[in-house]
DNA sequence: ATGAAAGCGCTAACAA
DNA sequence: TTGTTAGCGCTTTCAT
């Protein structure tokens, strides 16, 4: 069933289907209900192969989402459509799995959307000029930066939380209460993620209050999943005790290890504080409440639209913009005990 | 940049750019290795709007997934991207919000990829005979089936599990533990969904059991989600603290009303035992671990893809499969104290 | 092994 | 207000 199948069921030309399906005002009404009736009744969809082809401007922005697990991403996302309608375009989403290409993806999209623009979520922090010269339209990476790669200031924008500065801050928080043996559950020491961001901060902690680095104290998930941060916890248990006090580089990382924790008979917060980043809905009714920072996810969100739609309207050149993050107390974390 | 551009700067003709494109064989190597570079150097992707337009049939299976905040999904779907794949056929996924209508969305995409099938995840349960005509290749419902609608057995397939049966497996696992003051918490009485299904099996569950209903003890969460969850169990406590145990539709909301119960200072599973149906990862690591009766997700997966493919393949009509699950022990679920 | 040309379904000039 | 027609970028016969 085509346009032109409609068309003849109604004894009009194609173009007259084509104004009554896209709203143009000159049809009288008589024409118009009788063709719509018809792509009623013949349950008529129009092709979008065919829309996308021939349109040459689109008032798309694309949202390219890496990793569906991710709950907080579920959170930005939400924002980003209510803003990016907001501003008068439409949010085309296109999801991938963690091991897809984000900037192949959002070059396609951009080639069969005519997409003005691209958002970024949860990308690789290492793209090189020749890997972002497939895009044509500016581009926002969102929740990370161009960290470990070698983009230009000026090449491409980004909007996140700085992830080396909060994590430094979230180990400080338990340094002050007393805590000097503070274990440390990261994905990895050298995977050019957040990861390696985060556990650069706990080391800046440690050193800047006087604290030697103990690698015992440090065990690598490999995962950012659950399953794999309990076995890790109950690696670094196996190996040593000898700590008051984990930080954990992401929420539910830092639940799974509260599980491990207590498995082993070391109750949270008494004999073990806990203490992460992300602030996930979840991780407030675990018990006990996790303490954590909290990403905001809204404000990261309306960031990330303001600044790429500025480009698009070529108001703006590459901006980088870091949100701070919010204290989230929960029921993790207490003063060292005795 | 299109092939003719390609074409050009090679100084062949389109047709030999697209079977480079497209590994057709009948291509020398020196031209063939002329032409990627070219595509590579300038960045060149094809229109997949003019491919598929193009195209009249492909081995594209299609799944349209409702509501992207469910963890449960995400398992769901890597099982049937596998088995997509193993089957010779290509996966086709498209995301849509809660209030997304997933018919016209799979619609869209049997057009515009010229689907074989189609896999339906997390949809609603009241199609009519109008609804599903605007499909015209076989689907399979998974995780649900037709039960509030007008379709036929041999109309659709589906891949589900009981609701009504496994839930009231899940509160005679309550009654056979000594209670008989059961709460439950459940999104809606009447709200077509899941949830309306789940309730149907605790009053049977009760009255097979020869204890009354006492309505005072059900509370109605309007979502599925946490906060909202908590919220619930939080009005339930405060009209009453007359149960010993509770029955929650869903993990999620489980796992929020613990914590509910536990601020009122009512210990879990002391002073009252949970049970819910689901089995997802994030409940096997709070504490207490929560008791549940698994869907097996894998196996969903499996028989949804083994189904739509024998459709595709003319070897069946229309057909049920339900699945059971599977309990998952966990520590919130105790026998009745006196 | 390569090229020429038809046409997929639609929108948007341009005509009437 | 309505119809005619030229492509959008690609794949695919059919020639050569």
């Amino acid at each position: 069933m085509t346009i032109k199948d409609i068309a003849a069921l109604c004894g009009v030309s194609v173009s007259t289907v084509s104004r009554v399906l896209n709203n143009h005002p000159d049809v009288s009404a008589q024409v118009r209900s009788r063709v719509m009736e018809v792509v009623q009744a013949n349950h008529y969809i129009p092709s979008n192969s065919a829309r996308d082809l021939v349109r040459t401007r689109s008032d798309a922005i694309g949202l390219v989402v890496r990793g569906t697990a991710n709950p907080f991403f579920a959170e930005v996302l939400k924002t980003m459509e209510a803003k990016v309608t907001e501003a008068g375009y439409t949010m085309v989403l296109h999801q991938i799995g963690t091991c897809g290409d984000e900037l192949q993806a959002g070059a396609m999209l951009e080639r069969d959307k005519k997409l003005r623009g691209l958002l970024l979520l949860g990308g690789r922090s290492d793209y090189t000029k020749d890997d972002v010269a497939a895009l044509n339209v500016p581009f926002v990476c969102c929740t990370y930066d161009n960290s470990y790669g070698t983009l230009g200031e000026e090449e491409y924008s980004s909007v996140s939380i700085d992830d080396e500065q909060e994590a430094c801050r979230a180990v400080k928080s338990l340094i002050g209460k007393g805590h000097r043996r503070i274990a440390a559950l990261i994905s990895a020491r050298n995977d050019r993620s957040i990861s390696e961001l985060r556990y650069g901060g706990y080391r800046r902690a440690l050193k800047e209050a006087g604290i030697a680095l103990d690698e015992t104290l440090v065990e690598e998930t490999g995962s950012f999943q659950m399953p794999e941060a309990y076995e890790a916890m109950e690696r670094l248990l196996r190996r040593t005790g000898e700590f008051t006090a984990l930080f954990a580089i992401s929420d539910a990382m830092a639940v799974a290890a509260i599980k491990a924790l207590d498995d082993a008979g070391r109750r949270v917060p008494e004999d073990c504080s806990v203490m992460a980043i992300d602030g996930i809905t979840m991780s407030a009714y675990t018990l006990p409440t996790l303490s954590t920072l909290i990403q905001p996810a809204d404000q990261i969100a309306a960031e990330a639209v303001r600044i790429l739609v500025d480009r698009i309207e070529g108001r703006a050149a590459g901006r980088h913009v870091q949100v701070d993050t919010i204290l989230r107390p929960g029921r993790s974390v207490c003063v060292k005990q005795e």
